[in-house]
DNA sequence: ACCTGGTGTTAGTATGTGCTAACGTATCTG
DNA sequence: CAGATACGTTAGCACATACTAACACCAGGT
């Protein structure tokens, strides 16, 4: 009943964002999300049921019970604040920020989460697009994944998964791109047969995987030019 | 041979800053610092000692190793430049800052340092006076502690032992009679009898117990004037 | 000379978090 | 239908970190 441990807040805020990408929980996925083996997952899973943080239903799917989200909701609400903090006033790179907030979010009291709030310039979402729970920052329903624009499409990014955050060379893959949220975009090519589309941004082409592109989201744009600039 | 876990880096902290201040440490005295067991602490220590940390000689005293030295300088090092980042950019209070610098210290990456370093302006102590190893910073070795003055002297607070920043009352006790680094007193009684020192600073008279004032350092002053404003 | 207190030490236990090995079960596919 | 693949699950182990209980040793004081 004492606060989580850090193990535990890892589960918990990979528990959350899988949820909210629409995926369902299960222990497996949650072993490979974390890096263990799935015993280890699901020896972990079952004493989170044990402490009430989540419910397993009858298709082993993992459920976050009330008490659950709550505190999943407050170590995401720091792992996001601490993204933002970290790429805007410390000065890390945007790739960087999450790895490093990864470790951040567990210094972060709530004397220390009031300051930060206020030096980052109260922030709504990260610097990869989620909202930070608690401030009414929410993600548009009006988005898109990358991959289902067409060739000639026009769009402006908006959301990182975070699943691809955990890999870092994706990540800076993309910021060299500028394929993060803000920076307009359009399609140059779509080939699903090889798995493959090219996006191209300010005349440097970026080429992409399609499993990738499903998890980047953009809001579309009308194309009135040719070219975004 | 990895980096030693959170629970060795603050036993390795405990045993620098003993050290640095001149105990003899002993597992007991770890113990207690720690708020442990003397068999968890002992147990700690002889798995440090098989790690190479420390090494135990014949009287049971616990001495650094090289390695162990290294190790400890760094955590240290990250340990007092949080509690000065915290202090001075997050605007914690001074008493607050050293156990927030506790949960702190262990989240500070090596990018993240060299960050914290330039954007709390290349400190070289920690607001309570420790020097920042690795910074140049010293001890001034021409502090005597608080309780080895004589009623009338004037002197110029320069450090606060880290074993009295356990106590956060203590601090901020010590914080609102203003005995923090740079703050100039005068002795205005000394009754070893009662085991109580009366310092005045500012016109305000500070009563302290004589075990509090051997674990405070000044650097005396000429007493020019009758008062030090 | 004994008792007390601080210290070191062993033994035994618990818990969280990881692992491998092995097996059952379900589902998809050739 | 058979085999592959993914998933859930049990069993057994390891290690770091904590605890209590108990005992041995040594020094100092009545």
């Amino acid at each position: 009943m004492e606060h989580p441990s850090a193990t535990v807040d890892d589960y918990l805020q990979a528990i959350y964002s899988l949820e909210g990408e629409g995926d369902t929980v299960i222990s497996a996925r949650l072993a490979r999300r974390m890096r263990v083996t799935p015993p280890t997952a699901w020896a972990t899973v079952r004493r989170m049921e044990r402490d009430g943080f989540v419910q397993l239903d009858d298709k082993k799917v993992v459920h976050l019970t009330p008490r659950g989200r709550e505190q999943a909701e407050d170590i995401v609400k720091r792992h996001r604040l601490a993204e933002r903090f970290l790429c805007d006033v410390m000065g890390l790179g945007w790739a960087e920020a999450h790895s490093e907030a990864h470790i951040f979010e567990h210094a972060i009291t709530p004397r220390l989460e009031a300051k930060i709030f206020a030096l980052a310039g109260n922030p709504t979402h990260c610097p990869h697009g989620s909202p930070i729970p608690g401030t009414g920052g929410k993600l548009a329903d009006d988005l898109v994944p990358l991959g289902s624009l067409q060739v000639g499409d026009q769009a402006t990014v908006q959301f990182i998964s975070e699943e691809l955050e955990e890999d870092m060379d994706l990540l800076r893959y993309l910021e060299r791109g500028k394929m993060m949220p803000g920076c307009a975009i359009r399609v140059v090519e779509l080939a699903p047969s090889t798995g493959i589309i090219v996006v191209e941004r300010d005349g440097a082409n970026v080429p992409l995987g399609l499993a990738v592109a499903a998890k980047i989201r953009v809001r579309r744009r009308d194309a009135k030019a040719g070219s975004s600039v």
